[in-house]
DNA sequence: ATTAGTTCGTCAGGAGAGCGAACTAATGTC
DNA sequence: GACATTAGTTCGCTCTCCTGACGAACTAAT
């Protein structure tokens, strides 16, 4: 332990603090953000103008009717940077380019590269350049870019591993590639995790310092929210129920691919079970249709799966008493799910948590991406504790983001 | 968010750090408490003085023979102030008083009061003072008692709930009662999360900060640590892995009260087990004697047992993914328990996490304790913000324990 | 005994950051 | 037009830490 404490001398603490309100709740005058940072008046002044000076932030108006002199308001500057979210799904690629307030200036989606790995960043790359092109941004003002995308990320090698449904990403250097690619600062993480940060920023969790998401879908796995922060566990790969071993009977071998709960519960399993009752195949929404119109196989096919999922969700409540869980994913995102799901368990867990339906469907992990590369650009920006190095490559010959000096 | 920042001004931030390090690294020279904690000297200087003057620190001897100058070396100062720590057990009662450096200076244990309630207050108090007189300790000098107790700790009301095991607990305000009766602050917490912190302080767990503790005895549960922290969820019952509905048929009702796994795993549902077997009614030690010994019956209700521990254990790491899951409480602290149990868990866990018995046994939760204590009291005597009120009450009037002025 | 080299401890000066209070400026109300 | 109210500025002060210089104490070599 060397640890050394004014690592971040206290100015940029208090920076963030007012970069962090100003993008919360747009215009605010000098004295508003001082109340609500606890900093002093003139404190805020300085930040306020330095920040301007900077380029960061801008005035935006004056505030009006109350007696009293009107306060000149600020908010940021939306054009001083930008940040790239990108939810590298099995079959499709979203990416969306959002300005410093949080605002998607531009968003795109395409299939995912079926070839895989190099085809694979190059399909990211041109998607990037093409969304900054059409938004008419300089690429020098993209700051960060943030990754969603199945698997464990090991941040030592920057490898994704237990991609099994992403082809061809196993063992590269993903991160590095990436970076090297797009020129700038990248952050990688498991897609479920990003799908957690997304749902609290704009989704069904605001607010909220302890819920779960599970992602009930192509395949099946949790994101866990605990004391303010994504919980990753020891190797990045806690959430990974698929892995949990307790609907089928565990001591079984075979079913350790994709793990015995992913087995049962994905979308795959859950076209099989219809498949094996009627012996016809047809895809979770089809079933689920079939069972709003009263189709008798349906209904149980989807009964068994709510009671199975009912079964997972007591359990996680259990573990990790969350206030609130919930329920994303191709086929969780269904809206009916969570009414089904409900009174078994209600029955099944003692302490019960919440549970609502994703807000964001099947953009939370954009969402989240988005959110995730916002905050470590401002991290970066405004709280750096290595001297800042703006990288400035590549194309885009526009004007230079402005830079912020540190002593 | 009121987010206020500058709220622990940096010289208690700085004093604090002085002070961890002090601890962790017996004598030390000013200069070397520099290099660690990356103050510069002066700064330590003045620090050291002002500690030595309230009297938390003294000097200790002069460092001898390298080169040049010699150095005085400065400790903490034993006797400047004491903890207690309590393990509120279904049967038995442990309490510890330990000095600031973490010195247990005397202890003592004790059959609960069955007659539960203020006579378990009254008990406790009596305890308290009985090992504060042996130790010669002034009661004023005891700055702060921890208390680990079986339930869920609701912070808000003080009530301890859930907690069916320790009699006639239940609907008090056990914070505030206990409070009163002490005259000094007090903390509670769940004995299983206390064990937690025993066991990372000075247990199986140290330098680990992702890990789980999993208690098998009276009853089942779980304490969380991850990232560096105890994890207690939304309302405090995280790790109630009793109620987690993976191990009987989870739609049968009935179960509910003490939930389906505990009525199973705990050492009840172990000593039945056998019964249902042999017609004789043992206790679990018995019964792993008997294992020992090769007895069939016994080695079947092992075996069966530790099968369902290994579910567990496999559930959890696919949950939580921790580094290490320690076995702990009165059936899971037997050594032999742990090589049983590998290789069943070894075949159903994916990312396999390391598993070690409990190295503190039936004192965890009052190691724990005691920990809890002095970082309490740390926190509260070197890096308040808050003006500081030493709480000087009842008996003892003994020398006062050295004031430490806030301005 | 003298000298060199090393480490410890203190002092002085200065920089970064924040705060309270006093003061000026604008604006609405009676 | 007097007054209350809010916004913004300036000044002086405090806290805290750091750098650099320097003397003190000590070991090792000559």
């Amino acid at each position: 332990m060397t640890s050394s404490y004014p690592l971040q001398s206290t100015r940029q603490l208090s920076s963030q603090a007012v970069v962090e309100v100003l993008l919360r709740e747009a215009p605010l005058s000098r004295v508003q953000i001082a109340k609500i940072t606890g900093l002093s008046k003139q404190t805020v002044n300085e930040i306020v103008r330095q920040l301007e000076a900077e380029g960061w932030v801008s005035e935006h108006g004056t505030s009006q009717g109350d007696v009293g002199r009107r306060a000149v308001t600020y908010s940021m500057q939306p054009g001083a940077g930008f940040v790239i979210g990108v939810d590298v799904g099995a079959t499709k690629l979203r990416v969306a380019l959002s300005d410093l307030a949080g605002s998607v200036v531009s968003q795109a989606e395409d299939a995912t590269e079926l070839r895989g790995g190099p085809h694979v960043f190059d399909q990211i790359h041109a998607m990037c350049v093409g969304l900054a092109e059409d938004a008419g941004v300089p690429w020098a003002r993209i700051l960060t870019s943030a990754f969603g995308s199945p698997g464990v990320f090991n941040s030592e090698t920057g490898h994704l591993d237990l991609a099994p449904n992403v082809p061809g990403l196993e063992g590269l250097d993903v991160a590095g590639a990436l970076r090297d690619r797009l020129g700038h600062e990248i952050v990688l993480d498991n897609d479920v995790n990003m799908a957690v940060v997304g749902e609290r920023w704009r989704g069904a969790a605001r607010e909220c310092s302890n819920f779960a998401f599970v992602a009930l879908g192509t395949g099946i796995g949790m994101g866990i929210y605990m004391d303010g922060a994504v919980r990753r566990g020891a190797h990045g790969a806690a959430g990974e129920i698929g892995y949990a071993p307790f609907v089928n009977d565990p001591f079984q071998p075979s079913l350790h691919r994709h793990g015995p709960l992913e087995e049962k519960l994905s979308s795959q399993g859950f076209s099989a079970a219809y498949e094996a009752l009627t012996g016809e195949h047809a895809p979770p929404e089809t079933v689920f249709e079939r069972q709003a119109a009263g189709e008798p196989a349906a209904a149980q096919v989807v009964e068994a799966y709510v009671r199975q999922i009912a079964l997972v969700l007591s359990t996680v409540t259990a573990f990790l008493d969350p206030e609130l869980i919930v329920v994303g994913g191709g086929i969780g995102s269904r809206p009916e799910l969570v009414g089904e799901l409900l009174p078994h368990y209600r029955r099944l867990a003692a302490n019960t948590a919440e549970i609502r339906t994703s807000a964001l469907g099947a953009r939370a992990s954009l969402v989240g991406a988005i959110a995730v590369a916002l905050n470590h650009a401002h991290t970066r920006l405004f709280a750096a504790d290595v001297p800042q190095k703006l990288p400035l490559p590549t194309p885009g010959a526009g004007a230079e983001p402005p830079a912020r000096s540190v002593r």
